[in-house]
DNA sequence: CTGTTAGCGCCTTCAT
DNA sequence: ATGAAGGCGCTAACAG
């Protein structure tokens, strides 16, 4: 490997002229630096990140830590970082939690490693005394709501967001509303049961237990919510859905089962997943891209600026109507 | 930041003793280690990763190249890939090319900068000339075919695949068949057309070009697919699709004309994305998330390994019979 | 078993 | 405009 120390001997000059015109840096004359790049381009040398690195105490490394990352919202967020990175030259190191508290905690220590210059985190697991203190050795930005003041953050509010499907249901003339969400207590979980339990209430309706379905994730257990609803006395008419996935799921297997979508159960869905696009589910979309694209720029705005402020940015969710309503 | 150093001066031994403990080499005293842990606890210590990458020359990290992340074949072929490094204690740096060449060499140079210990291409955009000369810094695996023998490579036959189709359909008494292919001039496209081209010919029939369909790329481009197939006087009877969510978007649009699936239209797919289970599209499955892991065990097999042997490991494909033929 | 020392490759202040 | 020299923080011979 070539070092800028045998640049410099071969130029007949120190090694702080090499690395004056290797950063573009003025008071070098023109001629050495013709000279000195000559020599650079004729070696044909790269200088070593790692020596830069350690050097600047800056990697141009943005770490990424989510559940996993063969999913569609998550790589929809994933890729609005990456377009925004791309523009200032970050790299993205991309870690998979497994939904692991620990595997997440060795992400967060990867920031005191001076492994990358900050973290943004597309769900949470740690508490916010943790990430607060982690964020004392570089920015941490959230794609989720906390409750954590110093660390900034981009989130859908998911109370909001399932508090428009109920309005909209409710609004529609429904009454009898069921809801299928994902991990059963998670931050998000815990608003969303809140919007449903406070739409359900404007109506002075109690929540029906038979409806409500939790730890849904994959299509299969989409299709098993379906079956359970098919055996079901008692049906809602309506199904609040937090994944287009499993809405598309359920959609399909319920109709197999001869019931009528929407006319005998209307289903809709909470996020922007292309695929509510094929199954013609009605969706309240949450712009997962964006949340990517805002993240980085919190992160790179903290980053670059002097003051430490932190922000907070709530990303408007979107009702598209399809035939699933 | 603490140092090792001043671990030392407050331990009373020398930096080198503290980097044994650090390491767990043998040849330290119980004692003393137990005092330098100790000492090393009390600071909240951790060490710097770019310092013990400058030293070691190797950074555990393993990069990836792709055309886009979003996009549930990378993202299966990541998450085999994330599954497999996780193992080894390797870290990702997820790279877009958006089909840039030059975004790929840039790529390409990161390894001769020690960014990473080894790259993962999941689609290539740079002749194999220039993989080889940058495979003599880093170990470079391909997850497509390629032409380089001294680059390990892990690959579907798209050729078989496509030919499997053909054969599959063929068999089940089609001739007028026809075929919707991404990028029209890649190098699997490429294998793809001769496998249509030589299994019509196997039953002497001559390709009819307004059955065949390039560059489609998006869920848009089916559905423009479907609507030119809506049009022709003469349809063919079925159709071979290189991608499930095409595929899915045909079948969904040209249903909506009123046409039927699989009686004046069977639709075959030649990938394993999840959407084809939802749509019930036969599909021949590539296990996207095998290539990843093999991709993987090649570059650490070949990092690890005194013997600079390379592999090509073809992945079988499998013909999943579903109702849309 | 432990310490000394010379790197790893580059950046950056301080002189000149 | 240029050079000398001291880091950045850790590893690994080599010498005891």
């Amino acid at each position: 490997m070539t070092t800028i120390r045998q640049i410099a001997k071969l130029a007949n000059v120190s090694v702080s002229t090499v690395s004056r015109v290797l950063n573009n840096h003025p008071y070098v004359n023109e001629q050495t630096r013709n000279d000195v790049q000559a020599i650079i381009d004729q070696l044909n040398y790269t200088p070593n990140s790692n020596a830069i690195h350690l050097s600047k105490g800056k990697t141009n490394v943005i770490g990424i830590s989510l559940p996993l990352v063969n999913n569609q919202y998550y790589s929809s967020i994933l890729e609005g970082i990456a377009k925004e990175a791309a523009k200032e030259n970050y790299h993205l190191m991309v870690c998979q939690t497994n939904n692991d508290k620990k595997k997440e905690e060795e992400i967060l220590q990867m920031l005191r490693n001076k492994k990358m210059d900050g973290l943004i985190m597309c769900s949470k697991l740690n508490e916010g005394s943790s990430l607060e203190m982690f964020s004392t050795y570089a920015p941490i930005v959230t794609c989720e709501a906390n409750d954590v003041p110093s660390i900034s953050s981009v989130y859908m509010n998911h109370y909001e967001t399932f508090r428009m499907s109920m309005d909209y249901l409710i609004q529609k003339g429904h009454t009898k509303i069921g809801y299928c969400i994902g991990r059963k207590n998670s931050f998000n979980s815990t608003h969303r049961k809140q919007a449903y339990i406070e739409g359900l209430h404007s109506i002075g309706v109690t929540p029906n237990t038979n409806w409500t379905f939790e730890e849904c994730l994959t299509i299969d257990d989409g299709k098993h919510v379906a079956q359970q609803l098919v055996q079901l006395d008692q049906r809602p008419t309506a199904l609040v859905v937090s994944c287009n996935h499993i809405a598309a799921s359920i959609r399909k297997e319920i109709e197999r089962n001869g019931i009528q979508v929407p006319e005998q159960l209307a289903i809709i869905g909470c996020d922007d997943q292309p695929i509510g696009d094929l199954f013609d589910i009605t969706t309240i979309s949450s712009q997962s891209e964006q949340l990517g694209k805002h993240a980085f720029r919190l992160f790179f705005k903290r980053l670059t600026t002097e003051q430490q402020l932190n922000e907070h940015i709530e990303v408007s969710p979107q009702l598209i109507e399809r035939t699933s309503t």
